[in-house]
Formats: structure tokens, C-alpha cells, sequence
DNA sequence: GTGGTCTAGACCACC
DNA sequence: GTGGTCTAGACCACA
């Protein structure tokens, strides 16, 4: 499961968006879908932090972030588990509540860059055949 | 002129973004979508300034960044106008190159939430048709 | 490494140029000529500011101008580096083309100055051998 | 002579240097050289303004501070004129003065690009062939 | 430790 | 009127 939690993961540390907040929101993601369950462990953040060549405070930070918001619970020796205490997978429609963000920007975007509905949707159709 | 670019330059400053990075990246759609043209006169830095209650040289940074990046051209004792260097108006392509980013950031989560492609789908024209 | 840059970086604060431009240009030249590689390091903004008795932000203008224009990459958390993305040293013929407008502005002021090609010749050659 | 003069007279509006001081420049070495002579008359603002669309204003100001340093007179209703009682031309020596620091610029330049002795004495000796 | 953002205010240069 | 430069100082974000 460690392994292929590691596949999704996903560091760009040159996209502006701060490293710990990337590892943060693709966990917090990741356990909206149910990808990740209650009790699963997270991979060890010096394995994290080698496999990115990041600096290990970096993912210790988002980690201890993950926690204080019940995300994670910290087992003395064993490292980090996802929290039974909180939910879990979440139903579509708060996973969609999620994603709103991301639309919003997206559609901003394209009005200021004056792209017609149709032109954006045969984009769009496009990247969610091919890419999800 | 000034007044109707006033229109649409919008200032969130709680947003977490830059202020200055707001403008650049609202003036750059603007002249990406033809909304700017070449030769077009910006409003004065004090002018916005004023009209956002931000301090000056927030504004002015915007500007120079957009100087040293080549949208803009300084008039001396002036004011800053469209550059007509780089090519003014874009071709669709090229506009929606700039957009990309925007969509592989969405697909990225979508798919990190699990949410079905046909789900995505609907949603997104829904948001197209409602809000582009 | 930081010291060495450190003995180059040479700012003459009543030169009528601006600081910022100064380091700006100082800079480039020593990308250009292969002094400073693509990934060394840049002395800390607080570090030159003491030095030269100026405002951080000052230098901090320099760095990010040099940044917004593909020089310079930021290490978050860490500071400035060389970027690696723009070729590096540059072969003889692309440092002459940047050392061009300051070779055309001089014939410019000896043209209205009406000094002879032999004189000018003879005094250019004397500043080579000494300065050089 | 106006038309010769106007001939020398070369505005480079986006160069960086502001053009009152280009003017007051080029109007200084001109005299320095021989080239203009007490008593010689400069063009008009008006007609220099027009011929390189700039503010007249811009004009004025040079010709005013050339006026405050002795360089011109303000004959009422005939224009600006070279004045009678600054020297005039100048020997070599006092020339080659005022040329002294754009070579001191180009050293500097060349010194930070790297660029070897050799190398900068055939360029600058094809510049001077060529351009002088 | 690093750089970034913003402010308030002074002063300059140009047109 | 325009923008530019710089300062002093506060506070934030990141590693």
C-alpha cells in the first residue's frame, strides 16, 4: 500500500504552490476518495522526503499539519495512520464540494482569456478522456 | 479607455494571492485575449492604486514586472502602454496553451478524489454554461 | 563561493544608475561570461544589503527582476541560484553582441567629438593594455 | 548649417537616457568639436520636436539648462545661438576628456564579460574603420 | 536561516 | 500630471 500510496504522490517544486501544502491537499484528497482508509499507514517521512529530494522538515511539517486538523494520528514508533476518527471516504458530493475551487479558476480563466463555451468544452471533454 | 480596463481589473486582497501578482496575471489574459491592444494606455499606478486603497508601489511593482517581461512599455513622464513588440491579440492555440495548466491542475484532483469521468463531465457544463 | 561573488559585485551608489540596475547588470555579465554557473548559489539579499549599506528590498528588486526575466531560479526556504534553464556561459560572439551598445555609443561621442580615427585608435589601445 | 545639424542631432527615445539629456549631450559635443560655432543658430523647439515627435517641452528644457551653463544665448524672436563667450572649440586633449568615460564604461563591460585583449582591440578597430 | 509582501512617506526625473 | 527609487520597519511563508 506504502508503494503505491507513493505513485499518487506528487511533487512539483517548481509550481509556486509550497511543498508542504501540496502533500497536504493530495492527502486530504486522497482520503476523501477512500483511496486511503482509516488506519492505513503513510509512508515514513524520510522516505518521502529522499524519494523528492526535499528537505525532510518539509514533509515533517505537512504531516504534523495533517494532524492537528485530524487527518492523521501519530503512533509512537510505528509513524503516521490515517484517523479512524474521522470519516473516511466521502460521499461525491462533498468530494465535489472539493474540486470547486479548482472549476471556479478555471472558468475565470477562460472568461478573461475570452475562450467560447464551445472551444472549452471539446478541451475539456478532451483531458478527461484521455488524462483521468 | 482607463475606465473601461478599471472595469476589469478586480482586486481580491484577501484572496492569498499577491496583489501584484493579481494585476500581472489579469493584465496578461487581458492582452492574450485581445481585450488590450497594443498601443492601449494602462491606468496610472496612483490611479489604482487609489481606487484599490493599495499603497502605490504595490501597483508599480506589477507594472515593472510586466516592463521586464515584455508586455509592457514605459512612455516617459507618461504612463505605461500595451507593448506592440509582442504580439498583441492571440490566436486561440496559443491562448488556450495558457489555460492548460488550469485543466491538468482539475483533472489532477479529480482524479485524486475518484470522481468518474462522467460525473466530471456533467458538472463542468454545467459550470461552462451557467458562468463562462 | 559566496565570497567570490561577493569581490565582484561592485556597487557605486552616487552613479546617478539605480542599484538594483547595477547588480542587474552585473549579473548578467557574470552569467554571461561564465564567472557564475548555471546552480551556484547568489549571496543572501540580507547579506549584499549590509554590505553595501542599502535597503534589503533594494536588492531584493535586483532578484527578482533577474528572476522574472529567466536568470535566476528561487530555492524556497533556501535563496537565489543561477537558473540552469537559460544556456549558461555564452560563446564569444553572444558576449560581443551584448557589449555591442556600449562599443556604438563610444564611436557615437568621438564622431561628434571629432576625433580622428588614428588618435582614438591609439588611446583605446593604451585603456586595453592598462585597465583590461 | 540648421539642416546639417539637425542631421547630427540622433534621439533614441527607448535607450534609457532621458532625451533632454541626449540633446544637451550631443549639443555640448558638437561644440566641443568645431562643429557648431559662436554665433551659429540651433533649430527651432518646434521644429526639432516635430522632426523626432517628442514634447516640445522636453525640447525647451534642454536648450534652457544649455542656457544656464553658458552653452547657448536666447536672442529675443531669433531662436537659441551658440554663445560668444565659452570657448568654443576645444583642443584634443580637453576632448578626449570627455570621451574618457564611455572608454572607462566599455573597459568595465569587457572586464566583467571576460572578453580578452586581443579580441576587444580588432573589434574596436573594425568599429573605427567602419562607423567613425 | 532564506525570500516575499506591503505600507507610509520622502524625494527625484521626466513630459 | 506620469513613473521610479529608496528607506525603515512590520509581518508572513518556507525549508
Amino acid at each position: 500500500m506504502v508503494d503505491e500510496n507513493m505513485i499518487m504522490l506528487n511533487i512539483a517544486p517548481s509550481s509556486g504552490i509550497p511543498i508542504y501544502k501540496q502533500i497536504i491537499d493530495q492527502v486530504k484528497r486522497m482520503i476523501a476518495s477512500g483511496y486511503l482508509l482509516p488506519g492505513d499507514e503513510l509512508p515514513s517521512v524520510r522516505n518521502v522526503a529522499s524519494r523528492f529530494q526535499v528537505n525532510p522538515m518539509t514533509i515533517s511539517k505537512a504531516y504534523s499539519l495533517l494532524e492537528a486538523t485530524g487527518y492523521l494520528e501519530r503512533q509512537r514508533g510505528k509513524g503516521m495512520l490515517v484517523s479512524d476518527k474521522q470519516g473516511g471516504e466521502k460521499e461525491m458530493d462533498k468530494r465535489i464540494n472539493i474540486l470547486e475551487p479548482a472549476i471556479k479558476e478555471l472558468i475565470t480563466q477562460a472568461k478573461q482569456l475570452a475562450i467560447p463555451k464551445d472551444k472549452l468544452k471539446i478541451i475539456i471533454e478532451k483531458y478527461i478522456e484521455e488524462k483521468l
